[in-house]
RNA sequence: GCCCAGAUAGCUCAGUCGGUAGAGCAGAGGACUGAAAAUCCUCGUGUCGCUGGUUCGAUUCCGGCUCUGGGCA
């Protein structure tokens, strides 16, 4: 059985994802699932650049504003609902569209990861990271050693949050998640997938993140916050750990200036997009797009993809 | 004009009891499979302001100059 189309649009943040997915839905009949870990918020708009209505123009979006900022989201529930959302595309005869900045959620749906076996064990985690703060990280990375040697091969020990997350993986399904993880990794692309991401110079990144930082600040980030915060979620919410969430309510707490804060955001989402890239350039037939190179013109850009897109 | 303190990596600074120097941040590269806007790893040669002097040897000591803070007039 032919696999079926899927369109898939990377690229860091500020790359102008948005407006180029929008108009290639237009053309071809899309609707776009968003694969981004705070946009699917409710009343987080600001701070995370969120579609708005008028750019979606007409085109369906899934996966905006669908949570409460209270709810724990992870790549699991990602997963399960995009996999629904491409199904239901599918019986419209539509083609469905993964657009976002969270390359790891994305690799879930196109190679299909498992994650049904296994639930989180937050009693576990907490306990483990009493016992790191306690003993040392590599206390518990010696505990990794002696269930799972691949692993703690792999890991290193101060990265705790993977460290734990094998030993509880081990703790509940009594298998090793190395063996997990290589199986996984065997998989082959589940659909007929067209993976872009758009880049730039790195210097020309970095000016178009300062200046979206700025013009988030003018249209009211600290607002945003104080209104989540008044509405009671509190900042060690997962969602308030986002970038520009997090270091505004340092800015209201009293804990850094108003120029440190602006700072720390523009150093914080530059950080970040490197690191995007760095996973996107390990994405086995990514359809790489210089969009500066095309003038960040929309209609040219597209085009371009459309060629592909075809295929 | 005088007095004091500085001048060292892109930035903030440490240091060399005289044997050409190192942290944090930035930056670059990498990892990642139920927190991913998270978490973690690797990478540091720069006329040690300029110029004389002392010395086998000066970024380090001494003099002069320039610049930057601060103070006194």
């Amino acid at each position: 059985m032919d696999k079926k189309k899927l369109i898939v649009i990377g690229g860091p943040t500020a790359s102008g994802k948005t407006a180029v997915s929008v108009e290639l839905a237009k053309r071809i009949d899309a609707e776009i699932i968003s694969a981004d870990s705070i946009q699917v918020y409710k009343y987080m708009d600001i701070g995370s650049a969120k579609v708005s209505k008028e750019e979606m123009q007409g085109i369906k979006h899934y996966m905006i504003d669908e949570l409460d900022p209270s709810y724990e989201f992870s790549i699991a529930v990602f997963k399960q609902k995009a996999v629904k959302y491409i199904k239901e595309i599918y019986t419209k005869e539509k083609i469905p569209m993964i657009v976002g900045g969270t390359g790891f959620y994305v690799q879930s749906v196109i190679k299909d990861v498992s994650f049904e076996k296994v639930k989180a064990d937050y009693e576990l985690r907490s306990k483990l990271e009493n016992e790191a703060t306690m003993y040392g990280n590599g206390y518990v990375h010696d505990k990794l050693k002696q269930i799972d040697g691949t692993s703690a091969n792999v890991i290193h020990p101060n990265n705790l949050k993977r460290v734990i997350r094998a030993i509880e993986y081990h703790k509940l399904t009594g298998q090793t998640i190395s063996k997990h993880n290589q199986e996984e990794k065997d998989k082959k692309d589940k659909y007929n997938t067209k993976y872009f991401v758009l880049d730039m110079d790195r210097e020309l990144l970095y000016e178009r993140i300062n200046k979206r930082v700025d013009i988030m600040i003018k249209d009211g980030l600290v607002d945003e916050v104080k209104k989540l915060l008044n509405m009671g979620y509190t900042e060690n919410l997962t969602s308030m750990q986002g970038i520009g969430y997090k270091e505004v309510v340092e800015y209201l707490k009293g804990n850094i200036s108003y120029g440190k804060m602006l700072e720390t955001i523009k150093q914080n989402t530059r950080n970040f997009a490197k690191r995007q890239l760095t996973w996107y350039r390990h994405q086995t037939n990514a359809i790489w797009i210089d969009v500066g190179r095309l003038g960040f013109d929309v209609r040219r850009i597209v085009e371009e993809m459309e060629k592909d897109v075809r295929l």
